[in-house]
DNA sequence: GATGCGGTCTGTAGCCACTACAGAAGCAAG
DNA sequence: CTTGCTTCTGTAGTGGCTACAGACCGCATC
């Protein structure tokens, strides 16, 4: 049976196919300190283990859920100190739910005020537009 | 009565003030090409004119429909070279209007895992946490 | 004409979260 | 030992601004 669990440790790419975060990110994660410093092959390239794929993919995971780094780096922070509880974990996703709906709402808006400047627009082939008109109105 | 169309040219802080378009901002538009290069004064300070100001409310107003500066430009293009058709403008809207759908869409889908990992949440003082578990997971 | 004070000037650097290079070096298969 | 893919560091660019620093303008008041 092969050594399914990559003893010798997975080089970045391997990192980067297994949680679909690009090479660059990953680096750039380790730069900000969201990453740990990887163990190095004698040549100097990056080892990682296990846990730091998990961890990869925790933060993979959570930026598409619309989390930002900050967020993260607070959610992986109480996890590195295993000084948390179930309610901090859920008082920032309740925040960060509250900003999603935020930005639901303004977007409405936005598709609302567009579906009305376009539905007013004949397409003619006249330079003659009800759009522009409307973003030339005076504020 | 007084001369209200300010014939000596509007400072820069009145079209700040007019548009609600913050003074570094407005700079910042006249260097990447979207404003004009306005009169200056003897001493060197901008004078924008009515035209001017037309113009950067028409920016302000398409950046607020979340239209990206290329997207304005593209618009400013063809009122400046007066061969546009209301067809064109109508496309330009239309096609923001289906991006806007689209980020839309993906907030709401996101909106729903939070509300359903928040659900799941006791919210009580253990380190014991279904949302954590959640962002885990592997992928 | 001096003074004061707010507005404005240029130029540069920072923000977020990456992404894209260049040029060198590592590493595995044949 | 060569080939060819992967990885390395370091730097710069993206969008759309924002935030300075340090100097200068312009207008009112004395």
């Amino acid at each position: 049976m092969p050594d399914i669990t990559n003893a010798r440790g997975y080089p970045i790419g391997e990192m980067s196919k297994r949680t679909g975060v690009n090479i660059e990110t990953i680096r750039y994660y380790e730069r900000i300190n969201i990453m740990p410093k990887p163990d190095r092959t004698a040549g100097g390239n990056r080892q990682y283990n296990h846990d730091q794929l998990k961890r990869l993919s925790f933060i993979k995971t959570s930026r598409e859920l619309g989390f930002s780094i900050d967020e993260i780096r607070e959610l992986l922070e109480m996890v590195d100190r295993q000084d948390f509880t179930c309610g901090e974990v859920h008082g920032l996703t309740i925040g960060h739910l509250a900003s999603v709906r935020e930005k639901i709402k303004g977007l409405r808006k936005l598709e609302k005020a567009l579906v009305g400047m376009a539905a007013e627009c004949r397409q003619g082939d006249v330079p003659d537009c009800p759009i522009l008109e409307t973003l030339f109105e005076a504020r």
